[in-house]
DNA sequence: CATGAATGAGACTTCATTCAT
DNA sequence: TATGAATGAAGTCTCATTCAT
């Protein structure tokens, strides 16, 4: 579970402004209300001023902790990517039992930790914003993209080393392993977000049980159900 | 095929402008113009001078087809999402054979005509702007979202149907089958536009073609291999 | 005389604004209205929209011609130092009979065409600014101050090759001609404008006079007088 | 001599800082470091904590002991003025001699005491900011430019009185004889403190030496050399 | 139809000033 | 006294939009 909350700190007991309440704490909440605000209107829809007032200070004071909107914006990328780069490690130092069962827990670990939580919306601006902010690139490539890769093709090389799976180009199924696990978490700030008539709605818990699903005994050497068939929902096939 | 073109438009056999030349084609040559620069920098940061120089007229005349930068951004999101759209109705038409070959059909069409285009940039800024254009959204699932979800949910239950496929949850099933593919769409569209040091690399046909093979075993009922087990590249298990 | 005028272009018949009224006189105007402000407050005191409006335009505008305060300053400065530099250059062609003669006639023109102009108040902008502009220095060094005291030191030179003057260090005399000028082009455009209760008051034209009868007598071989000794002025030494 | 030092208060021998140290002695502290930047930047590009900071006190302190930036700034003139007017009172007292060596002296000391010191930026940015300042321009008239000069007057008046100057308007040999020395002074705080290629580079001592030689021969009844004339410097007419 | 000069609201950012500690 | 975090008015600059030609 994810320690975040929506902030828009405490508009401080009205009548008389305490000027210098937490100091220590106003990075954290400039950081956590320009993470909503970038994540539901893009960097450049979102104003400085407005990330200011939902930390509930005034404009001026955003720029006594960040430069510029642009240092605001690669804090808040930074800030959020060392978190998810911290789980990581964390899942990748308890690995132990079966491939399988390693998958089964990480990417469970990964959504709950990550996809589940507000933190996922980076996925979406650094998607969006990257083409703009070209360092971001290569600092999301090495702290984000090159350790997850590292983390799912080691977990994969282990399976088929053990013989527990078929030998498969491992790159590429990790990034089927990964992909729609992201996509989801993408999907939850932009579609998800909106009041749409006849979305087709899916249980995140359900897709993610039905992807493991598959993915396994996809790379499974015999039909070893490595976990029971995910039953079809109540009116399944729809 | 699609009937975007590096745009820019001729600039004018130089010395005498043949500008009435091709009046009715101006829509469409604004329109390719924005979607590269909606594609390659979001909306807000595309400005509407930007988008004339490209389609080779003046600022002004952008405004006598659309009038204003948000019904233009609207009507390249809907202009290329009706050729998604007429190129998923084609698929649908193609129709034919086992659900299995179906599938791989299916995909290989799609990548091919949408997802290797650069008209599959829509996907990129639709997932970055929807919140900031609500009408998008329910125009964007209407059309695109269910169509496609029926697409595979009907091919999967054709496959559950004639026994080929184990009974699973079909909306999740069709996740995991278009996630990755509109996953690699994104991705050529963000960081694969972006030079990086030591970038994890993919061949997409690759990836496409191990998808398949983990999700056709995946989905089948015994250890039926709906194709040849995709051969570990050159290289194979790094 | 200068043709320099107050400006703050008509402010266009009320009720419709003559979109295209002049282009090409925008520069100068625009120029002219930056001028007058530059020198009245200094650079960093005047403010860019108000500029604007002395040019009978919106702020927009001005930034149309200029990219930005900074360089409109410079183009101030350099428009109206071309000015000056084109004004020395002519004077210089003009060289003939007696060094002394030479001496006057380029004072008195230069007081006329410089000194008694409001383009002299551009001295005292560069002199207060020129710290914070530093490529101003280079650029002003180079198309004023050297060219100026090329000009001085070639006509003192010559009269001392002629034997009209005493030998004397070039630059030296040089700058013991121009200072009182610069000096009282400097106060016009500070004091000068101030209501000062009992202020010393002189006449620049008696300033200049009187200054050249000192230093031609000054730099004179024998007591050869120049110029008539300057009358005291009636009421003289008070 | 003057009392400005370099200022930048001494950083306190760290580890503990023993701030109350020289409680009375801030004002002054605070005065010199404002009149260096303000010498430096002009007014308006001198940031007030930039000022607190040089001075080794906290941006609030300064407001304890000046209410306003614009009061900080006149002080700094007032205080600085005060230096000048009481060189000036100085100089008048020592008179005696001739009045011809009485004027070599008076420039001279005038030199060492005023023009060669830092606090002669001060002629820079009044006259730079006295249109901003009008309270100002009252003062200085007071307290500066009339006591310079009575003090310049009266002493030509004795030399026209005894026979030995010429019968010249008062006011205006007066400003022949001050304007390259205050030049020279401003010059020393703009253009000398860039670093020019192939600046006109005079010596100020030379300088000097030749306007007391220009003008004094300029006043003489006869051919009195009153001075030697000054050498041609080595390499001289150039 | 087409142009592009002009506009002005609005964004980012600075910095003099205040005040709780 | 001294501090320095906080404020918000004000300035520079951008850019979507208009409209006379």
């Amino acid at each position: 579970m994810h320690t975040h909350t929506p902030v828009t700190a405490p508009p401080a007991p009205a009548g008389h402004a305490p000027r210098q309440r937490r100091k220590e704490a106003r990075p954290q909440e400039l950081l956590a209300a320009a993470l909503d605000l970038f994540v539901e209107k893009g960097y450049a829809a979102t104003r400085t001023d407005e990330v200011a007032q939902h930390a509930g200070v005034s404009k001026g004071t955003l720029y006594l902790y960040y430069p510029s909107k642009e240092e605001l914006f690669k804090a808040v990328v930074r800030h959020n990517l060392s978190a998810l780069i911290a789980e990581g490690q964390e899942m990748v130092a308890q690995f132990v039992g079966p491939s399988a069962d390693l998958l089964v827990q990480l990417m469970g670990v990964w959504w709950d930790r990550v996809g589940n939580t507000p933190a996922a919306g980076i996925h979406k601006i650094v998607f969006a914003e990257v083409r703009n902010f070209p360092e971001l690139a290569q600092f999301y490539s090495d702290e984000v993209i090159i350790p997850a890769d590292r983390l799912f093709t080691s977990c994969v090389q282990r399976g088929i080393a053990s013989g527990e799976f078929r030998p498969l180009p491992l790159h590429e199924v990790a990034q089927a392993l990964m992909a729609p696990m992201i996509f989801m978490a993408l999907s939850r700030h932009s579609f998800g977000c909106c009041p749409i008539q006849g979305a087709v709605l899916v249980d995140p818990a359900q897709v993610l049980r039905t992807h493991l699903d598959l993915i396994l005994r996809g790379l499974a050497v015999r039909e070893a159900p490595a976990s029971p068939p995910a039953p079809a929902r109540p009116g399944g096939a729809r």
